[in-house]
Order: C-alpha cells, then sequence, then structure tokens
DNA sequence: CGACTTTTTCCTGTTACGGTAAATAACGAG
DNA sequence: CTCGTTATTTACCGTAACAGGAAAAAGTCG
C-alpha cells in the first residue's frame, strides 16, 4: 500500500472527504502523486475497512450527503509505522527519457514538438510552484514542522521542474544542431514498404 | 503498455536475450525504469505474440539454450508510432515526499536515517552517472543519433541526482535546525495506551 | 427543460508489481 | 555425490495501480 499512505498523510492536516481528497490529489500533494477519484474511493472503503479511517456522514440541503473522514488513532499509528520504514527510491519510468533512448529508431519531428510541449508544461509547474512559494513563504523560511515539510516539498518540486524544462530545451537546441546531418523520413511505414 | 516499449526501444541496440534485457534493465536503460526478470519475461512473451519480436533459439553448450530475440519490422512500426504519439509527464510517487508532507505527524528520527540513507544513494548513483559519462563522453560531445540520446539521458541522469542528494542534505540541516524545538515522541504506540 | 456541480458508488478491464518456485544444464566446493 | 552457484527460461499466485465508462441523488443556474 502507498496510495492509502498518501491518503493517510493528507488526512493529518484536517479531515476531508473522498471528493476533496480528490481535489486535493489534484493540487497540493498532486504534484508529485496523481489519483483519480475512483481510486481514492475505492483506497477509502479499504482504509476504513482496517480501521485506519472514520467516516462521519454529514447531512447538507442542497448537495449530497458526504461523508468526512477523520483519522483514527490506529490510522496515525499505521502512518507513523509506515513514516519509520526506510524508504523505496521511486524510479522515473518518464516515456520521454525511453524515446531518447531510441533516438535513432523514432522520427525526431513528433519528439521536437513532444519535447516543446513538454517545456511548457514543466515552465507552467516551476511558475505555479514559484507562485504559491512565494505567497505561503515570502520570507523562504517555516515555522512548524508542518510547514517546514511543505516548503521543502515546494523547493524541491520548484527545481525539478526548472531542471527538466532546462533538459527539454537542450535537448531540443541539440536535435537542431544535429537535424542537417540527419536523414529526415516521415512516418508512413507499411503503405509504401516492399514495394517502391 | 510502457514497458513493452522499453524494450522494443531496447531492442533496437542490438538482439538480446530475456536474461540479458533484464541485466539491462539493472543498469543503462534500467537507472529511470525499473522491472524484474519475471515482468521482463511475461513481457516478451506478449510482444512475441503481437509479432513485434522473434525469438531465434541459440543452442548452448554448458548453459541452457537462450532465446535471442530480434526487433520484427512491425515491432519498429510500433515503436514509432508509440513514439510519435505525446508522451504522458510521470509522476513522482516517493514515499520520501509523501512522509514530507506529513512532517509533523511522524518521527524525526527514522527519517533523517532515511534521509541520510536516501543521500547517500544519490551521491552513489550521480557519481556512477559521471563516471559514466566522462568514460563514453570525455569531451561531453555526441556523434551519431544513437549517442546524442545517451548523453543527454546520462546528463539528466547525474543532474537529477545531484539536485536529490542536495535537497536531502537540505532538509537534514533544517530537521536539525528545529530538533530543538521539536517534541521527541519515540514510536511505541499501542503498548501502553489507555493504561498509564 | 437541460447542463452543471457536488458527492458517492459500481463495473470491467489492463498493466504493473511482488514473491515463491521450479526446470535444465553445466561448473566447482566440500 | 550432494550442495550451491551461474545462466536461462517459465509458471502461478495475489495485490496494487491505472483507465474508462456509468449512474445515482440533490440542488443551482441559464
Amino acid at each position: 500500500m502507498a496510495l492509502g499512505d498518501a491518503i493517510l498523510a493528507c488526512l493529518t492536516e484536517r479531515p476531508m472527504t473522498g471528493y476533496e481528497l480528490a481535489k486535493t490529489f489534484d493540487s497540493s500533494i498532486g504534484f508529485f502523486w496523481k489519483a483519480d477519484h475512483q481510486q481514492i474511493y475505492r483506497e477509502l472503503s479499504k482504509l476504513r475497512d482496517r480501521g485506519y479511517i472514520q467516516g462521519r456522514e454529514v447531512v447538507q440541503s442542497g448537495k449530497p450527503n458526504k461523508l468526512v473522514y477523520t483519522l483514527t488513532p490506529e490510522g496515525r499509528t499505521a502512518l507513523r509505522h509506515w513514516a519509520a520504514r526506510p524508504s523505496t527510491p521511486a524510479s522515473t519510468k518518464d516515456d520521454l527519457l525511453v524515446r531518447l533512448h531510441a533516438l535513432d529508431s523514432i522520427d525526431i519531428e513528433p519528439l521536437r514538438a513532444d519535447l516543446m510541449a513538454r517545456l511548457e508544461h514543466h515552465r507552467d509547474r516551476h511558475a505555479n510552484y514559484e507562485r504559491i512559494l512565494k505567497k505561503r513563504f515570502p520570507d523562504g523560511t517555516a515555522e512548524g514542522k508542518l510547514d517546514l515539510g511543505n516548503l521543502l516539498l515546494l523547493r524541491l518540486g520548484a527545481r525539478h521542474e526548472q531542471m527538466v524544462a532546462d533538459f527539454c530545451e537542450e535537448a531540443l537546441a541539440a536535435l537542431s544542431a544535429m537535424s542537417g546531418k540527419a536523414t529526415v523520413v516521415p512516418i508512413e511505414d507499411g503503405k509504401r514498404e516492399g514495394k517502391g
């Protein structure tokens, strides 16, 4: 279980509904962990079955009733035990890197387009991180432990996006510098192969 | 399919057996993609069923016979089509970051130990990247397209490891600076709770 | 009325991850 | 000769994760 622990970690901040969690996994923690609402709800059921969280139904008027989940003491303990185990370094698993590994067997034009899209994407994310950093930590220091963690995360995220964006730029430049000697072959295999 | 494409990408370099692929996924491409030998073999079967690769049995004396897999033209085409689609930016999914997100609800001592282990781990990897870079690209330039891709990958890897290592150092420093005001609670829940 | 938001749930797949284990075939240690 | 090791492939099991399609219920907005 890993997504489950991420949810528990989110619930340490405050009780939340599945709906809120899904939104959280779209912003704050979602910067480095992706999960759609179905995954969240399924995981919440499991966590409830194990007694790590407790759902309290809140009757609403004008909206469907919601289930606010709170960490139980067992859940807190489970999270602490999980956090006390050594972490496993995750591997990147980025499609783009696989493409680069097979650079001489693929078409460069789509790759170039992809790199440009990614460049924009990572620049956007970088700007977003910086924006949040300036807003939440104008003087660059954190007060409590909770803030410290988030400050560190934001800084790591910002640097990471910056680095990947730089990488995309560099790759594009290298590709351009090489495009002279490269044979440009359009992607139309299987149509006129064998018979020329 | 993503692991399958990574395997196809590996096979563009030269034909390989499942055993060799498993080793490759432990070193070169394995720097950013992890897969054990069972995953590899299972994926190879699928790729063969789809006609993307072709196995040729090589009789060996002294060792069991091996199956050398070669990309078929269909496999090359499939790889090119896959590579022509826009890549999906992967999310990090690092346990360590989840822990930092819940920093005020976990025990700092194990976290500190974890950070130190990770620091060493990322430093090792960084040194490894640099070593390969110096060996394969002493002058920092690539000749062919194949080399270009690998040079870029190695550089990205080196920078990434450097950055994460720096991050670990920074986090450790921040934790130390904060440890004065923090209440240290040993992880022994559930034993003496409820009855003092 | 229809479209949209909020909130939860169910369904069916595929892909990935993890561990345990075995079969074949040789080599070397004890 | 048995035991362990390296090389090489394969099998089975279970769970976790990812993807997409759907629907229900209750209200608001246009």
